[in-house]
Formats: structure tokens, C-alpha cells, sequence
RNA sequence: GGUUUGGUAGUUCAAAUUGGUUUAGAAUACGUGCCUGUCACGCACGAGGUUACGGGUUCAAAUCCCGUCCAAACCGCCA
């Protein structure tokens, strides 16, 4: 037997216990007549006590002991086991350890290369093997909910057909054909929809897409999504069921109870926001010139002026002294600091405002609580007022005040289609429905039937109702300008399966590892991978991409 | 595909102002020894470098130039 117990699990209660554990050596501390080894698995650590040890012991070299559990006489309080540990009379090294060429226990910068080519080493630090904990559990909670709403699992093929559209797809030569080739999916796409013409109700998968494209600190090239669809809905439905999903992985991984998810037009983001994911927590914007003059004073017109709404959960003390001092090294810069008490009692900076209910009509509009600040930066308009916002805005994104605040957003109504570069280009993909059900003369002006999910200013997935009906998505095809060849040869067999009796659907994707980075306030997707690839989409562990070697 | 930056002990990083005798350092890891209570143990000593590789310029190259390889960030791309 290789154990009796795991390194993280004994305590005080265990005292005088007889136990066998088998880890890694975390640490050495030798002294002349007493040695203590920190043993290390997937549990946790225990502190070894060896009075007088022969064999030579080195770090990450393999041991199992056998011993008694003994309660320390100087408890380490920052480990579970730390009131105990285990007095050995018997160690056998299992396996040694040359020395290992990174320091598992440190913290590195991103990416470098030993740490994605010994990834197998790095897998043994705290942080990353609990990322790695986080995300199972999440998948597990995932299916717990898909399972409990009456959906099924369903696997749909990773050898697929390549089509023009979209991303570049990874290929896969077809051997018993020279010049035929298989493509990885980028998404289940047409398959869902196929299980939804086959009358699967409810369908869901977590399943792995592929799509050729360069990475970024949020995308790899192959990653992990969750892929749910159903018939018989309308985007309400739908949008009922991401709400219901989020506020219950909310409320099981942060225990939040209640959660504000706003649902908001793609039109009305991106005049607000400039952005079609923007990260509610706090808001900071430009106020448009037209407006002033009817609201700012003469002597302000040169000036830019900010206004920044700052949820309740800031401590603002802080914010109070980095936002004023920062504007306030240039000294024609100001600060106006608004609550909700003081705009309603009427109080104005003539100075700068000319009417009162430009400030009531912000404050109306945007705050989330009575307890919300309103602050307007007023710039000198220099060539640093843009950087002195971004610094703001970068100095609140840090802030510690909103490690557990979460505002998702579902944008709805985005445009059916982009032009460019003369052609028309699905914005969300072909299949997507437009708004409602028709479609109108100005291509540029018909709206989709398609929604993202947004949670902190992450892009978490997005969705649409599917077409359902065959002149439809023949149409649609002909807009993109897909050659009547082209349709024939990719997309036969799915226009073919609209013509028997299609029932509305919908459904959405939702990038798993973006879904953690964003609940967990992280920025580093290949975190939460166990053997991710770098920025060439190389893996440096075992070196592929590769030349094939011939037998 | 484009732009930019970088490659220095096993590892993470410095300095070496415009080429000039610099001992190319530190921390950590490693090795040896000392230490009865450590827990990021401590202390002493030691070993560790063809300055990524190849070529060029020069009396002289880590430093300047060219090429190759490797890495990082951003843009494009991500229907």
C-alpha cells in the first residue's frame, strides 16, 4: 500500500495515528541531529520529522514514509496539516529527480518557454493545479444545470467538412483519397441545428472547436465550448435560460444571490459605450461637445469633460485621492464630485454647468444605488487628456473593489450583416435569423436575431434564433454572395434538411475558459489549460506542429 | 501576413553610457560543511557563462552590421 492517508489531510485528530504517505519532496531542512522534509501530492503538504535521516534526499524526488502523527511543538498556521506532523521511522525513496530545470513554487510572467515545455512540471505548482480544480468543478456545475433543465448531451463529429466561411479550419488529409481533405469544426454549428430538425429537444455539449486564427491572451487555437440549443423558443426563452445559468453558477461558485443581468441593444452599447463589450462596473465617458451648449459654461467649451459613475462598492477615499491627484497636476484640470443627496438639493457649479438637470438626468439614468458617486472630469483638451483617462480607467479596472462585483450584459439586435471591402459578411454567422423574421430592402439596415453575453467586459459567447425556413437561408446565402457552386458544394445537405418541417430554434456558445477568466476575475486563459499553446499555436512540450516521419 | 521588443549562470533578472584591461554581478536552485524545532530555516565555502547560433567590420565585439533560430507584445485575423 502507498498510503494510508494523503498529504493534506491529517490533523490533530490524527495524532498517534500510524501512517504511510507517499509525495514529492517540497522541502529540505536539514540541522545536525534533526531533519524536516515538507512532503508534497495533489492534497496538500505535511511536515516530516526525521531525527537522524542516512539516505540522500533531494527535492521532487519521490519518498514514501511510514510514521506517527505528532502534534507540533511550534504550529505552522498558514497549512492545513500545520498542527501536526508525522515523526518517520521508515522512508523509501520510490523514484528520484534530476534537478528540474524551473521553480515550481514561483510565479512567473506569462509564457515563458519552460514552463509550456516542462508544463508537466509546472502542473505541480499551487496555483495552476488549482485553476485546473476550478474549471472541473465549473464543467461539473455546467452539467449539473444542463441536466436539470432537461437537456441531453450529445457528441457531434471532429471530423467535418471545410467550408469558406469563417475562421481558417485545421485540416485533416483523407487517406483513402489524394487531395480530400477532413476540417476540424470551428463550432457544432450545423450539426445542432441538424439535431434540432431531428427533433432532439434540448441538446447540450461541452465540446472542444478549433479554429486557425492567432492567439491572444484570451484565445487558443483549439479551446473549449459549451454549445446548448432548443426548439420551440423565442429569444425571450433563451434569454431566460442564460439568466437562469449565470445567477446559478453565481450563486454556486460566489454564493451571490442576487444579480442584475441587463439585457440591452447592440445600438444603444455602442452609442453609450463605444464598444460592443463594454465592462459595466463602473463608467466612465466622453460627454459630447453638442451638449454643451446647452449645459457647460462658455469659459468650458475648450475644455473635455468625463463623467464618471462610480458604483457604491468603491472605497472612495482612494479613488478620491488617485482621480484628484493625477487631474489635478495640471491645475486647469477639475473635479466635480456629485451624489445623489446634493443633485437632488440643487447643487450646481456655475461655473461649469449651466442647468441643473444634466446632472439629474445622468444620475437618473445610470446610477445602480442611491449611494452612487457622479464625478466629472474636466480636462484641459491637451494631448494628455486621453492618457491621463486611461490611466484612471486602468488604475479603477485594478481596483480591488470589484473583485467580486459581476455585471453580465446580453446585447441583442446586432446588425445581420458587415460590409467590407464590397462584400456583405455575416456578423454573427449565416444562420442567424433576422430580427424579425423578414428581411427589408437596405441590407445595411436589417438587425439580427442574435445576442452576446458579456460579463465584466468579457466576451463570454454568443447565440442566435436559427433560420428555420429554406427561401430564407437561400437568400441569406445569396447576400454573402455565396456562388451557387459554392452552396452546392458546402452547405447541400443543410439546406436540403430545411425543407422537412424545421422547427424554430435557437441556441447559444459560450467559450468555457473565457466564462472562468471572467467569473474569476483572471486574464490569462492558458491558466486554466493544462497543456496550452503559445503564440506561433506551437506546443512546445512536444513539439508540434511536425514533420511526419515516414516508416 | 505586418509592426515593435528581446535572447546574459540550471532558473528569474541586473550592470557593463558612444566597441577598450570590468573578475560579466545578484537572488534562487545546485554541491560540501556547520547548526535540536525549522517551516521561503540560518551561516560559511564552492562549483556554474564560447553573452542564442553563424558570419562580417576592427588592433579589439556581449556591445556595431548582416543572416539564421528562438521568444514576447500589439495590429491584421477570430463568420
Amino acid at each position: 500500500m502507498y498510503r494510508t492517508h494523503n498529504c493534506g489531510e491529517l490533523n490533530i485528530k490524527h495524532c498517534n495515528y500510524i501512517v504511510t504517505l507517499s509525495g514529492w519532496v517540497d522541502s529540505i531542512r536539514l540541522m545536525k541531529n534533526i531533519t524536516f522534509i515538507d512532503i508534497r501530492d495533489f492534497y496538500g503538504i505535511t511536515q516530516l520529522l526525521i531525527p537522524s535521516i542516512k539516505k540522500k534526499i533531494k527535492k521532487e524526488y519521490l519518498i514514501q514514509i511510514k510514521g506517527k502523527v505528532v502534534k507540533r511543538k511550534s504550529p505552522n498556521y498558514n497549512i492545513n496539516t500545520g498542527n501536526i506532523e508525522v515523526y518517520v521511522n521508515k522512508l523509501k525513496i520510490l523514484n528520484k529527480s534530476i534537478k528540474i530545470p524551473i521553480d515550481i513554487k514561483k510565479e512567473y510572467s506569462r509564457n515563458k518557454v519552460n514552463l509550456l515545455k516542462y508544463r508537466y512540471l509546472y502542473l505541480r505548482n499551487f496555483n495552476l493545479k488549482n485553476n485546473l480544480i476550478i474549471k472541473s468543478k465549473i464543467l461539473n456545475l455546467i452539467r449539473n444545470f444542463f441536466i436539470k433543465n432537461n437537456f441531453i448531451e450529445i457528441e457531434t463529429p471532429l471530423l467535418v467538412k471545410s467550408t469558406s466561411e469563417g475562421a481558417r479550419n485545421f485540416i485533416v488529409p483523407y487517406r483513402k483519397k489524394k487531395g480530400y481533405y477532413y476540417s476540424l469544426p470551428q463550432s457544432p454549428q450545423t450539426f445542432k441545428q441538424l439535431l434540432m430538425i431531428g427533433g432532439i429537444d434540448k441538446y447540450y455539449q461541452i465540446v472542444k472547436c478549433f479554429r486557425d486564427e492567432d492567439i491572444r491572451k484570451d484565445r487558443q487555437p483549439e479551446f473549449t465550448q459549451l454549445d446548448f440549443e432548443l426548439s420551440f423558443i423565442n429569444r425571450k426563452n433563451i434569454f431566460n435560460i442564460i439568466i437562469k445559468f449565470i445567477k446559478y453558477l453565481l450563486y454556486k461558485i460566489h454564493n451571490i444571490k442576487f444579480i442584475n443581468i441587463k439585457i440591452l441593444s447592440y445600438k444603444y452599447i455602442i452609442k453609450k459605450y463605444y464598444t460592443d463589450k463594454p465592462d459595466l462596473r463602473f463608467k466612465i465617458y466622453e460627454i459630447s461637445k453638442k451638449y454643451f451648449k446647452y449645459y457647460i459654461n462658455s469659459n468650458y467649451l475648450n475644455y473635455k469633460i468625463y463623467s464618471l459613475i462610480l458604483p457604491n462598492y468603491f472605497n472612495i477615499i482612494d479613488i478620491n485621492k488617485y482621480v484628484i491627484i493625477n487631474l489635478l497636476k495640471d491645475q486647469n484640470n477639475k473635479v466635480l464630485i456629485y451624489n445623489y443627496k446634493n443633485s437632488i438639493t440643487n447643487r450646481l457649479d456655475k461655473k461649469v454647468f449651466k442647468n441643473i438637470n444634466f446632472i439629474k438626468n445622468i444620475i437618473k439614468k445610470e446610477f445602480f444605488s442611491k449611494k452612487d458617486l457622479l464625478l466629472f472630469l474636466i480636462l484641459n483638451d491637451n494631448k494628455n487628456y486621453k492618457k491621463l483617462i486611461n490611466k484612471i480607467n486602468n488604475f479603477l479596472l485594478r481596483s480591488k473593489y470589484l473583485n467580486n462585483i459581476y455585471i453580465p450584459i446580453i446585447i441583442y439586435k446586432f446588425p445581420l450583416f458587415k460590409y467590407r471591402k464590397g462584400k456583405f459578411y455575416s456578423y454573427h454567422h449565416p444562420f442567424t435569423n433576422p430580427y424579425n423574421g423578414k428581411l427589408i430592402n437596405n441590407i445595411n439596415k436589417i438587425f439580427a436575431d442574435s445576442y452576446d453575453l458579456i460579463i465584466n467586459g468579457i466576451e463570454i459567447g454568443s447565440g442566435s434564433i436559427r433560420i428555420d425556413n429554406y427561401n430564407m437561408q437561400k437568400k441569406i446565402f445569396n447576400i454573402l454572395g455565396l456562388s451557387k457552386n459554392i452552396i452546392k458544394k458546402e452547405f447541400n445537405y443543410f439546406l436540403e434538411s430545411l425543407k422537412f418541417g424545421t422547427p424554430p430554434h435557437g441556441g447559444m456558445g459560450i467559450g468555457i475558459d473565457r466564462l472562468i477568466l471572467s467569473l474569476f476575475n483572471k486574464k490569462d486563459i492558458m491558466d486554466f489549460i493544462a497543456f496550452p499553446k503559445n503564440y506561433l499555436n506551437k506546443d512546445l512540450m512536444i513539439k508540434a506542429p511536425s514533420k511526419i516521419i515516414k516508416i
